[in-house]
DNA sequence: GAGTGGTCTAGACCACCTT
DNA sequence: AGGTGGTCTAGACCACTCT
């Protein structure tokens, strides 16, 4: 007896496939925008519910995009973001050709006793001390990438919300203060966008983000930054490397090579 | 006039948002059996299908786990795992106090010939050069966690496949080759877990992963792992360290104090 | 065998985008 | 104004788990 271990596949899997073939073959190029839904249901012979279902599969995988109302259609090939780099998101999109820009939500001056006191320990503050709360959301050739929620100590960067906090905050402070990130701690997690954030950035609710916590410190051990950034996974893929100085030295050839070779290495 | 932004929330999410709130309270404790889906629909005036929607959500986002024909269950926490320390997942689970598990799926020596030249490429071998192929199944507290895609040459590590696979593999190469990690190169990817994978890992296919794609080198530069993981994102919690000696000199309070301090650092 | 989740239907109403 | 996605319903059948 033959062994029968063919799970079937389900419908709205199987147009999801189809729909992410035609994509990689360029039946349906970047930026184009897919049938409706009630098309795709009519063309498929199903209900309108399962062609939804098809949809969204692809639409956390990244491979399409979409805003309420409007069709959905081919996603641009993801972004690439170094991790391990001192280079902040800003400066590397700038070298990838790509424009970044931001938009700055909340740029406030706070006591530390106003803030979770987690935060002002990890900037190893007293309740007396004060600190810049910054929130910006993060675009690439305008579209919503990421939000940034930042906390640095008002006593290493006086007046710092006075600069144009829509350029590189790590530029201006390498610039303007002579701080530049030696070392830094985080924790990365993968959550769901929140109702809240999805509504900000203009995108569907509950795509899958990678969520960064970070403490950033100076090359003396100053802890000069406390963040909490999230970052659109359907968007972005990331880079890392572990030891090794970064983009720079002899290892930096070794590096990009090591880059090419990893992607699509697998299927 | 007041300003109405206020966007009605809709019921599935509603839902979502009471059952969360009933776990984060210890009403449902961890591991507990929550509600089937028909019960829930009941007890809140909804469709089963809307029910379902809220149940998906909480799985998704890490807070309940389920496997087809069985009611979902409260998730343990979140496990930890350092990508950027030199031990592995093995030992890190063992110090955590976690029964490490794995189970090897693939076992095989394979030519480079019939391999991705990109792997090849990145171990610096031939197509003559032969390869050691391991596919095996990370388990924690025998809860899947991972599955891991790796390959080593046959040169630097003879016999590997007469081994222990099931311990750490990083702990066979120290142990008996001599090799350990000095730097790697890794791409990171939010992808959704394949329907193949999930069938091997008894969880629901489509659940939020972080993969990854791994070049890792000896301290003389010699690249001595092409890995392929796939972590699941609704299990584990990442962190690591860009830059400073991982968890050795002075700097390890550090490094323990500051990761103590983004824990739920912000809200 | 009863219960449960996984899939699927053929409608419906609404908010929003596009025109 | 018409099209589109976002939500929701009240059923249904199947494969699987549980006991």
């Amino acid at each position: 007896m033959p062994e029968d271990d063919a799970v079937p596949i389900p419908r709205y899997r199987q147009v999801a496939e189809q729909l992410a073939k035609e994509i990689a073959e360029g039946a349906l190029p970047t930026e184009a925008r897919i049938a409706s839904e009630r098309e795709l249901a009519e063309r498929f012979g199903i209900s309108r519910m399962t062609a939804r279902a098809a949809i969204n599969i692809l639409v956390r995988r990244g491979l399409l995009s979409r805003r309420s109302g409007a069709r959905a259609y081919v996603a641009r090939p993801k972004i690439r973001f170094d991790l391990s780099s001192p280079e902040g998101l800003y400066r590397q999109l700038e070298h990838a050709g790509i424009k970044p820009g931001a938009k700055v939500i909340t740029a406030e001056k706070l006591p530390c006793e106003a803030l979770e006191p987690k935060i002002c320990q990890a900037l190893a503050l007293d309740d007396l001390d004060e600190v810049f709360h910054i929130v910006r959301l993060r675009t690439a050739d305008k579209e919503p990438i990421a939000v940034e929620d930042s906390y640095f100590p008002e006593r290493l960067f006086p007046d710092l919300l006075d600069f144009h906090l829509t350029e590189s905050i790590y530029g201006i402070l390498k610039k303007y203060f002579g701080v530049a990130p030696a070392k830094s701690v985080q924790e990365l997690e993968i959550s769901l966008l929140d109702a809240e954030w999805a509504h900000i950035m203009g995108v569907p609710v509950d795509l899958p983000t990678l969520e960064i916590r970070r403490v950033a410190f100076t090359e003396q051990g100053v802890p000069f930054e406390f963040a909490h950034d999230i970052y659109r996974g359907d968007r972005i893929l990331f880079t890392a490397r572990t030891a090794g100085t970064p983009g720079q030295g002899e290892d930096a050839v070794l590096w990009q090579q090591a880059l090419d070779n990893l992607h699509n290495g697998l299927a």
